[in-house]
DNA sequence: CTAGGGTTAG
C-alpha cells in the first residue's frame, strides 16, 4: 500500500476552492483514498452537505475500497431527504450499513423514512443491536408513535436486544408525549436503572405538573441507596419548587448539601426560587446572600421572591443593589421590579421605574410591562390611569393585559366597566375558566342573577368547568390535599367539626361571612353552607388540629384566595394565635394577628 | 442510542 504518512502538509482546509486543490495533490500522489486524507475530506465536505453533497458521493463512488464508516459522519451531518439518497448509494455500491448508520440517520428522520429504515433494519438483522433498535425507538417516538415505539419495544424484548438505554428512552419518549403514566409503568418494569432512567422518570413528573408524583420517585431512589447527581438535584427542587411545600424543599436541600453535588449557579438559584416559593423568602435571602457569584437570573429570581411576598421595598432596594454591583437588569427584572410595586402599593415608584425603562435600564417596554401598569394602577384603584395605559400603548393589549384591567374592576366592583371588559377577556381567551367565574362573581355582588346564569350557560355550552379548588397541607412531613367539598379524607369527619367549630369562633370574635363570590340566587342564611367547604378552610382546619400551637400553617392552593377564605384566615390568625401562609395562584399571603401581607388586594 | 435545572404582568 502507498503511504504510511501524510504526505503533502496538512493546510487548513477553509475554503472549497483549497478543498479542490488539496484534492488534487492527493490524487497525483495516489493518496486520494488513504483512511486519513479520505475522511478528512469528507468531514470538510459534510460541514455543508447541501452545497457538497454530490461532490462527496463522487468521491465516495470512486473510493477502491469505500468503508462503511466513512459514511458516517457525512450521515451525521445530512438532514433526513439527503441521509436517505446517501443511504441509496451506500447500498448500491455495494456496501452494508454499520453499527453506527442506523444511530445516525435515525434521530432525524421523519415518520415514512423511519419505517422504512425500520424494515431494512429487520431485513440486515440490526434489530439485533439495541443502539440501532433504539434510534429506531427515539424517531418513532420524536414522530409521535408511541403505538409503533411501543411495539418495537415489546417485539424485542423476547430477542433480549433492550438495554437500560432502550427502556430510559421508552420512559422519557413517553413523558414527552404526555403519557406519564404509561412511562410510569414502563419505568417499574425496568430490570435496570441507572440515573438518567431516575431522571426521566422525576422529570417527566415535573413536566407533567405532577410534582408529588415526582418526590415519591426521588424518595424511592434514595431509599434504595442510589447517589444522585446534579441533574437529579435540579429536577427534585423543582419539583419541590412545583409543589410548594416547604417540607420537602428542605429535605431535598439538605440531602443536595449532604450528597456533596456541586452547587452551581443554575442549581443554587433554582434553590432560591424553591425557597421563595415555597413561602420561606428569609431561606432564599440566606442562600442568596451566600452565594459568591449572582447570575442575572438569580437577581430576578430574589427580587421576584420578593414581589410576590409583597415585599416591594425589599425588592426595590434589591434592584438598587444590583445596579450598584454593575449588573444590567433585562425585561424580566423590570417586570419582577413593577409586579413588587404594584403588589405592595407603590405607584410613584412603579410609574418612576417605568418611565425609566429604556434611557435609565436600557429595557424596551414589552406587553407585560404594560400589564404591570394597568395593574400597578388598577389594584390601587386608579382605573382610569389603567385605561390610559392601554388607550396608549403602542401595541393591541392581549388577554394578559386586559385581565388585569377586569381583575381591578372585580378588586374596586367597577361593574360597569368590569362587565364590558369581562365578555372581551371571555371572548379572547374561552377555555379559561377562571375569567367567567370572575364575570359570574362581579355579577353576582351586583345581584345580576339572570346574567350569572348566562355566565354559566356559556361555560357549560363551550364545555369549560370551573376547575376544583384544591388546597395542600403539609403536617410532620406528610402532605394531604383537600378538595373543594369532598369527604375523601380519612378524617373527614373530625376536619368538618374542626371546621365548623373554628368558623364559630371567628364568627363570635367578629368575622362575617362574605357571600359575594357564592354564584347561587339562595337565600343569604344558605350562602356559608358551601363556603365552609373551600379546601382552604378544610387545610386550616386540619393545620390546627394537626400542628402545635404557635406553628406556622402552610398552605399551597391552585386558585386565588376566595374572599371569604381571605377574611375567616386573618380571623384564624388572630383569634388561634398562628401563623398562616397561603400560596395561591398569583402570589403569597402572610396572616398574621389579623392582618394579611397583601393589604387586601390580591 | 437515554436526562437538564433558574426568572416574567393577570
Amino acid at each position: 500500500m502507498t503511504a504510511t504518512a501524510p504526505t503533502p502538509t496538512p493546510i487548513p482546509l477553509t475554503t472549497i476552492a483549497e478543498l479542490r486543490q488539496h484534492h488534487s495533490q492527493l490524487v497525483r500522489l495516489g493518496l486520494a483514498s488513504h483512511p486519513t486524507h479520505a475522511r478528512r475530506l469528507l468531514a470538510f465536505l459534510a460541514r455543508d452537505p447541501a452545497a457538497h453533497l454530490p461532490y462527496a458521493a463522487r468521491l465516495l463512488a470512486h473510493h477502491p475500497d469505500p468503508h462503511p464508516a466513512l459514511f458516517n459522519p457525512l450521515f451525521a451531518a445530512l438532514p433526513p431527504c439527503h441521509a436517505a439518497r446517501l443511504l441509496a448509494l451506500m447500498l448500491s455500491l455495494p456496501l452494508p450499513p454499520d453499527h453506527f448508520t442506523f444511530p445516525r440517520i435515525l434521530p432525524a428522520a421523519p415518520l415514512p423514512l423511519a419505517a422504512q429504515l425500520h424494515a431494512l433494519l429487520l431485513k440486515l438483522g440490526f434489530h439485533y443491536h439495541a443502539q440501532s433498535l433504539n434510534a429506531l425507538l427515539a424517531a418513532y417516538l420524536a414522530n409521535a408513535r408511541p403505538d409503533l415505539a411501543s411495539r418495537a419495544f415489546r417485539t424485542a424484548a423476547p430477542r433480549g436486544t433492550l438495554d437500560v438505554v432502550s427502556w430510559t428512552t421508552m420512559v422519557g419518549g413517553l413523558c414527552k408525549l404526555g403519557l406519564v403514566d404509561e412511562a410510569r409503568e414502563v419505568f417499574d418494569e425496568m430490570p435496570e436503572r441507572n440515573l438518567i432512567s431516575w431522571n426521566a422518570m422525576i422529570s417527566g413528573y415535573v413536566k407533567a405538573g405532577r410534582f408529588l408524583d415526582a418526590l415519591d420517585v426521588f424518595d424511592e431512589m434514595r431509599a434504595l441507596g442510589v447517589q444522585g447527581n446534579g441533574f437529579i438535584a435540579a429536577s427534585a427542587v423543582v419539583a419541590c419548587t412545583g409543589a410548594g411545600t416547604l417540607a420537602h424543599g428542605w429535605e431535598v436541600h439538605r440531602w443536595v448539601e449532604q450528597s456533596g453535588i456541586k452547587v452551581d449557579e443554575k442549581l443554587a438559584t433554582a434553590v432560591v426560587d424553591m425557597y421563595c416559593k415555597c413561602g420561606c423568602v428569609e431561606e432564599a435571602w440566606r442562600v442568596f446572600e451566600a452565594l459568591p457569584v449572582k447570575g442575572l437570573t438569580t437577581w430576578n429570581c430574589m427580587i421576584g421572591g420578593f414581589a410576590v411576598h409583597g415585599r416591594g421595598r425589599d425588592a426595590v432596594r434589591l434592584f438598587g443593589r444590583m445596579e450598584r454591583e454593575g449588573v444590567a437588569p433585562d425585561d424580566v427584572t423590570l417586570v419582577n421590579v413593577l409586579t413588587a410595586c404594584s403588589h405592595a402599593g407603590m405607584v410613584s415608584e412603579g410609574r418612576h421605574y417605568f418611565n425609566h425603562i429604556v434611557e435609565r435600564y436600557g429595557v424596551e417596554p414589552k406587553m407585560e410591562h404594560y400589564g404591570c401598569m394597568v395593574d400597578l394602577y388598577g389594584r390601587a384603584g386608579m382605573l382610569d390611569e389603567a385605561q390610559k395605559v392601554i388607550d396608549n400603548m403602542p401595541m393591541e393589549p392581549d388577554v394578559g393585559v386586559l385581565g388585569a384591567l377586569f381583575g381591578a374592576c372585580r378588586i374596586h366592583g367597577d361593574v360597569d366597566l368590569g362587565e364590558a371588559i369581562g365578555w372581551r377577556v371571555i371572548e379572547l381567551d374561552p377555555q379559561n375558566s377562571g375569567r367567567y367565574v370572575l364575570l359570574a362573581n362581579l355579577l353576582a355582588s351586583a345581584g345580576r342573577w339572570e346574567d350569572v346564569a348566562r355566565v354559566r350557560q356559556l361555560m357549560d355550552e363551550r364545555n369549560v368547568s370551573k376547575e376544583a379548588g384544591r388546597s395542600v397541607i403539609e403536617v410532620d412531613g406528610e402532605v394531604c390535599e383537600f378538595q373543594c367539598g369532598s369527604l375523601h379524607h380519612p378524617q373527614a369527619a373530625e376536619v368538618y367539626a374542626m371546621a365548623r367549630d373554628m368558623m364559630s369562633r371567628i364568627g363570635a370574635e367578629g368575622y362575617a361571612p362574605d357571600t359575594r363570590d357564592v354564584l347561587h340566587d339562595v337565600a343569604e342564611e344558605e350562602k356559608d353552607a358551601p363556603l365552609l367547604y373551600h379546601s382552604e378552610k378544610l387545610a386550616i382546619a386540619f393545620g390546627l388540629l394537626r400542628t402545635r400551637p404557635g406553628d406556622t400553617i402552610r398552605i399551597t392552593k391552585n386558585l386565588r384566595v376566595c374572599r371569604d377564605c381571605h377574611e375567616a384566615t386573618k380571623f384564624v390568625s388572630r383569634v388561634f394565635e398562628r401563623e398562616i401562609v397561603v400560596r395561591d395562584r398569583n402570589r403569597f399571603h402572610h396572616f398574621k394577628d389579623g392582618k394579611c401581607s397583601c393589604n387586601d388586594y390580591w
